[in-house]
DNA sequence: CAGCCCATGTAATTGGTTACATGATTTT
DNA sequence: AAAATCATGTAACCAATTACATGGGCTG
């Protein structure tokens, strides 16, 4: 589908950067929801030149160290543009290991089981902690017309991700407890 | 990680199975949380049954029309049972595309911006519906040691993703709502 | 006998991770 | 002087999708 390009030309559409920069955003605001690792970037930012939808100046810091500060062109806008303005299919489906454990879960001693789900309930709770942590540096909603305003969004999509995880295990160790009940009837 | 190979292991541990019957279990069940098309199969039953881990037998249906009917083996189920038996890292980041666009949206035009939300809105809506109607064929709680038990608890995990999806989204189009009222002050 | 499902494979390509490789700059 | 971070790239490999390729069996 080649969306590593529409994430690097929407990054370069707002801000120019290099591609060290580029990655250090894919770390951070990005992480949630697109990754990619700078040996992926740089190959993609060359291509995306020969393309003609990025150019790039070079900026000397200190004496020597060269780096590519790269932005987008009104081609590479275009491009852009047009894949903002079209709709998309959701999600329904996505690869996730913790759940397939959990699915073969039940041929696995009742023991581990309970380790299993509290060590997903606390990996959790713990992730859920991170985001809010980093919700509350918007210590009010941004305004709409903001940059922040679009991280507010998919950080309050990651809390939401994170709450419904939560339940669902918690909904798992009670399925789960009401087992062991029964067994010992 | 080789997540595949324990998941086919993990359906031959319960059944044996064809590779078009695996194929199927990928697109019905499994289909939520991990997905691989034929062409993924059959190249690593190969590989599984060159390593020992399971075996076929070839069964004819009809007069010509061969299948090969695959069971795991004793290593094969002592390999699985060493994967089942671990803690796993859950899934902070997972690659979500409309989660990207709705992070660029604030570039689009608002009429694009309203028919994007309402649209990704109708589409969880729907598929939540779809999974809602498959909880319904269970028409009570499965018991614990029924193999239908595993199947039910994923299906509640994509119940409770979709729902998590559909309020972030209605949070989303609230919010554009309140840009929209404070544009027209 | 047409159309759909059963059934199995390979090939080409894309997407993505891990490891390899190098060196400058800044901070402690 | 060491350690962390800035900065850019390539190579090898693994994972996954799309397309190519073939043919039998069943139902209407």
């Amino acid at each position: 589908m080649g969306t590593l390009k529409y994430a690097i030309l929407g990054l370069l559409n707002r801000n120019e950067m290099t591609g060290y920069e580029l990655s250090k955003e894919f770390e951070t605001t990005l992480f949630e929801f697109w990754n990619a690792k700078h040996s992926q970037i740089y190959p993609e930012l060359k291509s995306l030149n020969a393309e003609g939808l990025i150019q790039y100046r070079v900026e000397i810091t200190g004496n020597v160290l060269e780096k590519k500060v790269y932005t987008i062109t009104d081609e590479g806008r275009r491009d852009f543009s047009e894949w903002e303005e079209t709709l998309c299919p959701i999600q329904t489906a996505s690869k996730d290991e913790s759940r397939l454990r959990l699915f073969f879960l039940d041929g696995a001693s009742p023991d581990f089981q309970q380790r299993f789900l509290a060590d997903q309930l606390s990996q959790h709770q713990k992730h859920l902690e991170h985001l809010l942590e980093n919700q509350k540096k918007f210590d009010e909603i941004p305004p709409t017309d903001d940059r922040a305003f679009s991280d507010y969004l998919v950080l309050r999509g990651a809390v939401y991700r994170e709450e419904a995880a939560l339940q669902w295990i918690q909904e798992c160790i009670k399925l789960g407890e009401q087992r062991s009940a029964e067994l010992k009837k």
